[in-house]
DNA sequence: AGGCCAGTCTTGACTCATTCAAGATTAGTG
DNA sequence: CACTAATCTTGAATGAGTCAAGACTGGCCT
């Protein structure tokens, strides 16, 4: 992925290409995961006087046209990836709140026919894995 | 569910049996998936003078506890219901917010075996079906 | 190439769910 | 009944995220 790349991402979307944009696509892609903060750093090493508000603007324009998508497990702040449509999901580390990906076994949209919707027309099932992570696993071993 | 129950959930997990704490039980059991304003505000028809640090303070306790369950979708504040141990899971209306129980239409813990888990020990899948509730469905019908 | 203007960005203040802290109360125990 | 640690009250603080007004600029049109 390169600066062409993101440019282009963003004319296919019919979004402007702007320097902010640009800066938190980068941001996003090489640390996937982060949380705004982390994003508003790594966009500022690009475009140094980036503003907070043109990232959180930004990452809500992106995320609603679909090229980044959030994430926000209870007890975390929101995180962001630029993996998008490939039904991934994700394991969060009790612990540490380290997060990676994960397909779920099943091949297809896990669960996505509930038993009873009680009427909802469902578009989505979202899955979080909750558990440890490789070093907090081995940090606190079962006795 | 009357007074003397809940009474009998706190001791059999060695909680002290304190006027708030019975107040946030019977509030989040009359009012599932409520958010914590409104169990400050259930709580009060109880005992009228609760502070709400005590209802924060009992909420987590009675998480930690697991007499109540903790939900807290993306976009939204933290909600509690009583359903534990039942591996059930919630429909969030996108429009309005409101929430739903639902069971996996799969009989078992949904996709508990992720195929690939990076080394992570899970314990837990959480699914978050995303839609919209009957009402909001009908308020925005497709053209 | 130059200019227009709606969409973006900057700056700075603000919201509000949740947490922190210190001192007063109270539930359970001997 | 008294004791003590757990719990509650009060009041202030935190911080991710939002709002708003004015400045700037990317894309388009001539």
């Amino acid at each position: 992925m390169t600066a062409p790349d993101f440019q282009q991402l963003l004319r296919d979307v019919d979004l402007r290409v702007t320097q902010p944009r640009l800066a938190v696509l980068q941001a996003v892609h090489t640390h996937p995961h982060a949380d705004t903060e982390s994003v508003i750093v790594a966009s500022r090493s690009v475009v140094p006087d980036v503003s907070h508000q043109a990232v959180y603007d930004s990452l809500h324009t992106l995320t609603e046209a679909g090229l980044v998508r959030r994430i926000k497990p209870a007890g975390s702040v929101a995180r962001y990836e630029t993996r998008t449509d490939d039904n991934h999901h994700h394991v969060v580390c009790r612990s540490c709140g380290s997060i990676a990906d994960v397909d779920c076994a099943v091949g297809h949209v896990p669960c996505l026919t509930a038993s009873d919707s009680h009427g909802f027309v469902i578009d989505e099932a979202e899955v979080i894995y909750w558990g440890l992570c490789p070093d907090c696993s081995a940090a606190t071993p079962r006795p």
